[in-house]
DNA sequence: AGTGCGATTGACT
DNA sequence: GTCAATCGCACTA
């Protein structure tokens, strides 16, 4: 490496501790299926007084206006309110009796959408994800919604979150170019199953979901 | 006031 | 591969 390489950034070796920049508003697109493409890759820190945890975001799904399988779909409630919030706010919902899940808002005020975020390749914070959820297994640590939202501490009380403003809970980028995407069908719904609106970086073994549906 | 069910997971065969 | 757990919310009445 030459001397250049010494005092700049170098686009070619790899960079551990690039620093985070939070996501303006105004980079995020203003529809939530691009939205669900574009969070590929990005990143999700969740500032807690127990410590930093971040992951790289590597599946999405998004649900979006019109849509049966959204839970805006019969309008707005007290529950998914959240959703309607100018794009990039959380909405945090709990099923089955014991998890939550996180979604970004992705459409205009007064206008019901989101992207769910499925999974994310843990990068800081990994002894307390493993703390959180009870296991050292990396690859399970936040492969799937609900194991995504306990690794990071995510519950009601994080709901109608600005994601654009560093905080609790916020996204950022790294800077580096989005991993390759593939497309597919949403998991685990029973309406709208031929809508291709899943997102995932290919080949990437902290996705979650069959096999099929992994490359 | 009562009912049915869900954008899941982990344990088990 | 199957299946129970578990409860907030939306819907019906």
């Amino acid at each position: 490496m030459g001397l250049r390489g010494l005092l700049t950034p170098s686009a070619f070796m790899p960079r551990p501790n690039d620093p985070l920049r939070s996501l303006r508003r105004s980079a995020l697109p203003v529809d939530t299926t691009a939205l669900a493409r574009f969070l590929i890759g990005k990143i999700l820190v969740r500032d807690h007084s127990d410590g930093r945890t971040t992951g790289r975001i590597v599946e999405t799904e998004a649900y979006v206006v019109g849509d049966a399988a959204a839970h805006t779909f019969r309008g707005e409630t007290p529950r998914n309110r959240s959703m309607f919030l100018q794009r990039g706010h959380a909405y945090v919902y709990f099923i089955y009796g014991c998890w939550y899940a996180l979604n970004v808002s992705g459409e205009i005020p007064g206008v019901g959408g989101g992207v769910l975020l499925r999974a994310l390749e843990p990068l800081q914070g990994i002894d307390l994800l493993r703390r959180r959820r009870g296991t050292d297994r990396t690859l399970d640590l936040a492969r799937g919604p609900g194991r995504l939202a306990m690794a990071m501490a995510v519950d009601r009380s994080l709901d109608g979150v600005d994601l654009c403003r560093p905080g609790a809970l916020w996204l950022a980028t790294d800077g580096k170019r989005p991993p390759p995407i593939e497309q597919s069908v949403r998991i685990g719904i029973s309406r709208e199953i031929d809508r291709k609106l899943r997102f995932f970086a290919r080949d990437n073994a902290f996705v979650s979901g069959p096999v099929h549906l992994r490359r």
